[in-house]
DNA sequence: TATGCAAATGAGAATCATTCTCAGGTAGGA
DNA sequence: TCCTACCTGAGAATGATTCTCATTTGCATA
């Protein structure tokens, strides 16, 4: 995602573009991975020392917010984080070694319309999130189970 | 789910059925509900004091474990067990007012399938969760907002 | 460009769900 | 009934996230 695009979305919404929240914007456009709050707040603070990860935070809260980026809960006892991008994208991660597998997966987007008409719901945010075993674990735990 | 059926589930897979885990099991089995694990505590705790939080975690972990119970995060800050049906569902929470509706979609369990052969994967567990605004509150907003 | 102030920040304390520790208790096989 | 590995209760520890509050700063306005 563009970082200018990005800038200007904040800009528009009525929040301050300072600069802390300038340098995380930046990070957060290079980085097309899921990223958590920590790698984020390092990643930032190897550009500038002075960021705190309380503002990595709110930085994030506020991008939520503002439907820029999503939080996604991928079976570890921290949220990851992403940019929205244009084609909604979902996750696999394998239980073994943690490996994230991203797909895509337009049938879901026909069902959760189809949903949202008869229940009569406004559905924001889809989070579809498989876990399992990668092909290389699952090959390795049938060499002992069988 | 039949209470017996999580007993002997338990006592087969040489876990030890003790007074503790059977009496989750028992307040498990008639709460079809997504329960937390702080709520299956004050249920278990009415029925019999001597029980510890510490007790009904390890019991869920255990039950996770064994396949018996599913643990969602449905966008608050704490985990959501509920015994694990014959046919997957999938949840929608109201961001407004924290209404949860249960769903199904046997289309996913196609798309999940056709995932796991393409790319090689073991699916154990399929999450698929919503979020937005239920009818109520859509409506509620939708005066405000034009 | 200088000023004022509401909004934002840093540092660390606080919170809260969940996990761990360890001394004592118990299920269930022999 | 005995034995012992497995469980449990109580509370401390952990770790992610949020809050507090004194200080700083973006930016609208003069």
């Amino acid at each position: 995602m563009e970082e200018n695009f990005l800038f200007s979305a904040v800009q528009k919404s009525g929040y301050r573009l300072t600069k802390q929240r300038a340098l995380l914007l930046k990070v957060l456009a290079q980085s097309e991975e899921h990223l958590q709050a920590e790698t984020l707040y390092e990643r930032a603070k190897a550009l500038n020392p002075n960021v705190s990860l309380a503002t990595v935070y709110r930085t994030l809260a506020m991008l939520k917010e503002l439907g820029l980026v999503m939080e996604h809960r991928l079976g570890e006892d921290h949220a990851h984080f992403e940019p929205v991008k244009d084609h909604p994208h979902y996750h696999f991660t394998c239980q073994q070694c943690g490996l994230i597998v991203e797909f895509h997966a337009p049938e879901v987007e026909q069902t959760v319309q189809a949903l949202s008409e008869s229940e009569g719901l406004q559905i924001n945010d889809v989070h579809l999130f498989l876990t399992g075993y990668c092909g290389r674990c699952k090959d390795r735990s049938e060499q002992h189970d069988p």
